[in-house]
RNA sequence: GGGCAGGUACCCAAGUGGCCAAAGGGGGCAGACUGUAAAUCUGCUGGCUUAUGUCUUCCAAGGUUCGAAUCCUUGCCUGCCCA
């Protein structure tokens, strides 16, 4: 293990903050003396099957702890997910059944072992002590804390100003996020700063309970791919652990440039400076390059930088359109057994399903979003023929390619 | 338990008997311009065999009316005040 003042350099290295630093010291020093590792734990909430890009900012400062020499604790709160944080949120969130939260979970473990160590790593659910606790226990839990306190936060301030709903349920998420601390002993929770409330209220929890308090840790929030509110799964501005190479490589060249450097500074290790100097688009695409080689491998990060380049630079029909289509002479609407068939445009592109109905491709073929082999085409009635077994190739808005063909 | 105010499309929000598939804004999508960036301008933003046609929508179920998002009844949900 190395030494303490080097750990630290380490550990605050893009923090936010550390309460209390002292603490922390005094933590590692002890560790280090006893041959005892800390407990680092940080939780996530498996409410959608995909991790993504924000919660690696966390899962990266675990794997620092990781390498340290540490024990890391991915806290899996499925019992927490189905009460919902409201952290943050204007409205109660949606609670999960048990079978979603197992589900997702199970995703949850495969995709963060892409940075963390499976061997060093300690997975635990909080169901495992939530689910048998009584409701003895919960009455006493909640009694650890008070509503005036609860109150002090932010979000439920402000929906309680706006007159929206709070339901008590709400007010038990942090007591119980608090209370895993207290269950897995922890020496160290990490956190996003949105979280900061959360993980405080596990300091003082551990300290009724008779505990060390934890040092808690927090985190900058990553924007989303819109480049304003965070990024989560609930808003849909996230780019996911388990995206298609592709589709991450889109989704990170579409983000604004101020969001590039954002991103580069917390999701890399790249030198801030270098990546100024470049082109902004050349250093788009090699942020792209960079994070879909992490995930998918470095052959899959430069396959999709390069089908990028065929698609949008040079643009090209991609070698991979997103769906091939087949037809019948069922799904024509004029067949002639002499001259062959034809569908209208819009019956056509409805038909690829990547389009939500048939009067949506109505619209945007007369707005001009639409190529049949390489040529705008405007009107939504016009008769595509297709011969048996002839294809074509649709161009979808600006994203989405398509090839149709018929079949007998 | 009592009183009051509300529930409108993805979100916010107008609309209080016909001109309402429902203003406006946000978001989203598309086009132009670009670096699939930002900014800007323009258009679109319920479904259908695209029809100046039709069907389903304004919390739910009933009712009044030639006609209801709009009026009445009941129910469900939310907030506030009082107890």
């Amino acid at each position: 293990m190395k030494d303490v003042n080097q750990q630290i350099d380490l550990i605050r290295r893009g923090a936010v903050e550390v309460i209390q630093p002292a603490e922390l010291e005094a933590k590692l020093k002890r560790a280090l003396t006893e041959g005892r590792p800390l407990r680092v734990k940080a939780g996530f909430d498996p409410t959608a099957p995909d991790l993504h890009l924000g919660h690696t900012v966390l899962i990266h400062k675990l794997k620092h702890f990781q390498d340290l020499g540490h024990q890391v604790i991915f806290l899996i709160g499925d019992f927490t997910g189905m009460i919902g944080d409201p952290t943050g949120v204007s409205e109660t969130r949606r609670a999960l059944t048990k079978e979603q939260v197992l589900e997702n979970a199970k995703t949850y473990q495969r995709q963060i072992f892409k940075i963390l160590d499976p061997v060093k790593t300690l997975v635990e659910f909080n169901s495992r002590w939530m689910g048998e606790m009584t409701a003895e226990g919960l009455i006493q839990l909640a009694a650890h804390y008070r509503v005036a306190r609860m109150m002090e936060r932010d979000d439920f301030h402000k929906r309680y100003q706006e007159q929206k709903p709070i339901s008590v349920h709400e007010f038990l998420y942090p007591l119980v996020q608090g209370y895993d601390s207290v269950a897995l002993k922890a020496d160290v929770e990490l956190g996003g700063t949105d979280q900061k409330f959360n993980l405080l209220v596990g300091r003082e929890l551990q300290r009724d309970y008779g505990q060390e308090s934890q040092v808690v840790i927090t985190m900058p929030l990553l924007e989303g791919t819109d480049g304003v509110k965070k990024m989560s799964k609930s808003v849909g501005n996230y780019i996911a652990l388990e995206d298609k190479p592709g589709e991450m490589f889109g989704k990170l060249m579409s983000i604004s440039d101020t969001l590039m450097y954002r991103y580069y500074e917390l999701l890399t290790t790249e030198d801030l400076g270098h990546a100024k100097s470049l082109h902004p688009m050349e250093a788009k695409q090699a942020l792209a390059e960079l994070i879909v080689a992490r995930y998918h491998g470095t052959d899959a990060g430069k396959q999709a930088r390069a089908e990028f380049q065929q698609k949008f630079q040079a643009k090209e029909f991609p070698d991979q359109p997103d769906i091939v289509r087949r037809l019948t002479h069922e799904d024509m609407s004029e067949v002639d057994v002499v001259e062959g068939c034809s569908i209208k445009l819009a019956k056509l592109i409805a038909k690829t399903g990547l389009i939500a109905s048939g009067s949506e491709a109505r619209r945007l073929i007369i707005q001009g979003g639409i190529e049949v082999d390489g040529i705008k085409e405007t009107n939504p009635d016009k008769l595509i023929a297709f011969e048996l077994n002839q294809q074509r190739r649709l161009k979808i808005g600006k994203k989405k390619f398509a090839i149709a063909e018929l079949r007998s």
